[in-house]
DNA sequence: CCGGTTATGTACCGATCAGTACACGTTGTG
DNA sequence: CACAACGTGTACTGATCGGTACATAACCGG
């Protein structure tokens, strides 16, 4: 196929080999889903032969583990920003919602939520894998932050954990629906940052100590 | 494969193994996915042939559509009762998401959601046909129900939809999220209970009027 | 420059799929 | 009772799937 004559090192072109084949197998998965994905439409797009893909991946659900695992490094890690403390609580609430949301409604993030929701019956440890460093992280990081703002006086929330659970299903829960049925296209920056100064202007005033 | 000797009518013969098709169908739909069940295996559960699927539904898609149809009839009735005026707001809110929440995390519920948000993409129609008669009618009813409780002066909103997109969110999503995932089984009476408690009270105490 | 090892491309395999052809049995009608 | 119409079961088809055997090509240390 590669009418390449590959006087290349093998060892860099294996490596690249190898790369091309998990991006195009993400492009595929997020475009059609698993088990409408063949190995050798991958093949056709990316190049190579199905050779490489055992070889690589032992198979094609090791294929898919690798794909997801490398979706969800790329998904999560935007949202590890530690968040600057001198900017306020208002603004680094609206910043971490801001990415998080965006991260999401994305066209690769409504596809990776997908697929995990999709597969995660024959695949626990992949939901549980995403739930953990997603949603609880995120659950987790926001309690704490909401705790020093407790200390400091300025909100009246007796469990900061349940609280950081409502406050993400009123930032998240109806764009992520509209977007998982197709009845809303990916959010302009204008609308995400629309959404979440209502949100977070909202939940400070009504969680706010008196 | 059916030993019984058939001197029943036709007519309503066909009836019965039509509905026991639908039926098994829902069930392996909901069990494996729309792409891994296969008519062989259906026929292998329900009886018949594969004569009378493509009778009865035309191909693979039409017995999906006539699936899906059949699922979302089932699952929405339950959420349209009206609601006894009489018991006052705070325990309507309750009953009806407790209706939700039941509902929605059963594994029924959570098999049909999936298939919905898998095959959007492929069924836009499914997608937007779920979203209307679902997430948005709820949010609009609630919209109506906040509306005259606002109008008695006993709460404190602006946009009465906004905020009720707002509470199905602090509602829902953590504990949808967490069984599209895997992570937690069904919820108990009690679970669901406690929740759905706990989230009216916050509502209630934070959007009152003072 | 050479021999053994590894990676890759090609051709193929059995299994399984959605969909169909056709013949059989049942049903309502003359 | 006979005949036409219809619904159903069986057997099949061509296509496509994941996976593999094998030959070839490129690399390495000697």
């Amino acid at each position: 196929m590669t009418a390449r004559p590959a006087t290349i090192a093998m060892r860099a072109d294996s490596i690249r080999r190898y790369g091309r084949l998990l991006q195009t197998a993400r492009e595929l998965f997020a475009e059609k889903g698993y088990e409408r994905t063949s190995l050798d439409q991958l093949v056709a797009r990316a190049g190579g032969s199905k050779s490489s893909i055992y070889a690589y991946f032992r198979n094609k659900e090791g294929l898919f583990r690798a794909v997801m695992e490398d979706m969800m490094e790329d998904l999560l890690s935007p949202l590890e920003s530690p968040g600057d403390d001198s900017e306020g609580f208002e603004n680094r609430l609206r910043a971490v919602a801001d990415r998080t949301l965006e991260v999401l409604t994305s066209p690769t993030g409504i596809s990776f939520v997908r697929l995990v929701h999709a597969q995660a019956s024959r695949h626990p440890e992949l939901g549980e894998s995403y739930f953990r460093n997603g949603p609880e992280r995120a659950i987790n990081e926001l309690a704490r932050t909401l705790e020093t703002e407790i200390e400091r006086g300025r909100l009246s929330i007796e469990d900061p954990r349940k609280t950081a659970r409502l406050f993400w299903g009123m930032m998240l829960f109806i764009p992520m629906t509209e977007r998982m049925c197709g009845v809303i296209e990916p959010m302009s920056t204008r609308q995400r940052r629309s959404h979440v100064a209502y949100v977070v202007r909202e939940f400070i005033a009504r969680f706010a100590a008196p």
